[in-house]
RNA sequence: GGGCUGCUAGCUCAGUAGGUAGAGCAACGCCCUUUUAAGGCGUGGGUCACAAGUUCGAAUCUUGUGCAGCUCACCA
């Protein structure tokens, strides 16, 4: 019926799609906002047909483009018989020009009285229904474009995450953070532990692998002397997908020289508060019914001290790995750990009591500090303690949004701790570590003291966008072919 | 990967003692000059996700497959 109407326009010389421009003086919400120095005044806007209500000789459009819909009011009077007639043919769905004077009907809404329209684009696919709308999951995340026209929290949500991207970049900009693009694809996917895609060069007939973390060419930057840095993109796991995992994500890591993860504790509450008012207005917000607040500073709490408090086990009177294995065994901790218990160091065991015990009470923005050196490679040691490390995570709603530490520049205890990664990853752990040597020989040429923090956009973005899941803040998430 | 749930008209959903498939909106036709989930009268529309089985007969029961959502595990 639709593509009927096409050809028929098509046969008349009138095609819509051979429409090159338009030209758009407001958008709808402008026109609402300013309404009483617009009223009576001309103005063009263009957007979607929503919705026809046709009365006889008038009928009503409602318009809807970027900010939102606009009433257009027609009738024969304002656009002739022919062009008025013409009209009526149009759909819902289709894509249309108008110009015409702002005024207010009976019932008080503002409109466009139509002098003008031109049909600038055919849809020839009806849109779901306009009170309903579009609700099935899965075509709302197959086909965005659908829920973006169908649902307007989508695009205050998409709209959202540009702010809070550009506040993050604003916010490390002006204190004199450069930002660098570092390779998506390498033959050493290392810096995390996590499984990389795998792909091919035809022209290197080399085996590649996508990033799936961008630390290592970052301090490599330190070291070359940058001094601040950042990127923030794309980072490739090759994993699980559930409602906080997707495949591709996006990451910021940053590092500052001369900086310690103390440093980086106050730079991610002031950033992640700076964002938050930027995007919403305030650093308190709501996440799924709780009231987060972002304000700094956020509570600081050590892993040990989280376990004491949640789990009522002291790690700090725990000596030895064998004595960690026992009180393990006690607690029934075992299910908790990836290796077998006796291969399992203490920090291994702390960790794990860790996740079990305390991280779910982490609803309020927490860090928690001082990680085990066993789990933590690329990290420098506490003064004092080598089995602990200068590392924290901050967690919100029990999920972890923030990675940081004092970066690890002694080249020789990094090279230790690869081969002690490579080790494991004979062992068994396909997500160890990957040795990279050509870093490890960056740090022989000298690495200031630094500070480095990896923080999940998209994450971030779900609590300042209240997002369930994860795909409610990535505009394509990945999904299965279904034919 | 395990468990649970869903898949019926373009959309939102009904539809089991197994018996020729329904509603609202959308579409199509007619009426209506300030409506707004406009209204009134009329009409058309389906490989019930896919495949096999049980049965005289399957949207419905059984098995398998696909996709999705939730959840647990894994994973930061």
């Amino acid at each position: 019926m639709r593509r009927e109407k096409l050809a028929k326009l098509q046969a008349e010389g009138r095609d819509p799609f051979a429409i090159v421009t338009w030209k758009q003086t407001h958008h709808s919400k402008e026109i609402k906002e300013n309404f009483e120095a617009l009223e009576n005044k001309d103005v063009s806007v263009a957007g979607r047909v929503m919705s026809f209500r046709d009365i006889g000789k008038a009928a009503f459009i409602d318009l809807q483009d970027r900010d939102g819909r606009i009433q257009v009011y027609l009738n024969a009077e304002g656009l002739g018989d022919e062009a008025y007639a013409h009209i009526k043919t149009w759909d819902v769905g289709d894509i249309i020009g108008v110009e015409g004077y702002v005024f207010k009907t009976r019932r008080g809404e503002m409109s466009i009285h139509a002098e003008k329209m031109v049909l600038l684009t055919k849809a020839l696919e009806p849109l779901p229904e306009k009170f309903h709308g579009l609700k099935d999951p899965e075509i709302r995340y197959r086909r965005r474009y659908l829920d973006l026209v169908m649902n307007p929290q989508v695009m205050d949500t998409f709209r959202k995450r540009t702010l809070i991207i550009k506040a993050i970049r604003e916010y490390l900009d002006s204190r004199e953070y450069i930002e660098v693009d570092t390779p998506i694809l390498s033959t050493i996917a290392s810096g995390a532990a996590a499984r990389p895609f795998v792909t091919k060069s035809n022209a290197l007939n080399l085996q590649l692998y996508l990033r799936i973390a961008t630390e290592l060419y970052l301090k490599r930057c330190i070291v070359g002397g940058m001094e601040r840095v950042y990127d923030m993109g794309k980072n490739f796991r090759n994993e699980g997908i559930d409602s906080s995992h997707n495949p591709e994500f996006t990451m910021i890591e940053l590092y500052q020289a001369y900086a310690d993860y103390n440093d980086m504790m106050e730079l991610c509450e002031n950033m992640i508060a700076f964002a938050a008012e930027k995007a919403t207005g305030s650093a308190k917000v709501m996440y799924q019914g709780t009231q987060i607040d972002f304000t700094p500073p956020w509570r600081r709490l050590t892993m040990t001290d989280s376990v004491k408090e949640y789990g009522g086990i002291d790690f700090s009177a725990v000596k030895t790995d064998a004595e960690a294995q026992a009180l393990a065994k006690e607690k029934g901790l075992e299910h908790e750990l990836k290796k077998k218990l006796k291969d399992c160091t203490k920090g291994d065991i702390l960790n794990a009591a860790f996740e079990k015990y305390a991280e779910e009470h982490l609803i309020q923005p927490t860090f928690i500090l001082d990680y085990p050196t066993d789990i933590s490679p690329l990290t420098k040691q506490k003064p004092g303690d080598p089995t602990m490390t200068e590392r924290f995570e901050a967690f919100v709603y029990a999920r972890e949004i923030a990675n940081a530490y004092s970066e690890l520049n002694d080249p020789i205890v990094q090279l230790d701790r690869f081969l002690q990664q490579e080790r494991e990853k004979e062992l068994g752990d396909d997500e160890a570590y990957t040795l990279d040597e050509d870093f490890v020989s960056s740090l022989e040429v000298g690495m200031p003291p630094t500070g480095g923090m990896g923080i999940g956009i998209d994450r971030i973005i779900m609590f300042l966008t209240d997002a369930y899941s994860i795909r409610d803040v990535i505009l394509f998430p990945t999904m299965k072919p279904n034919n």
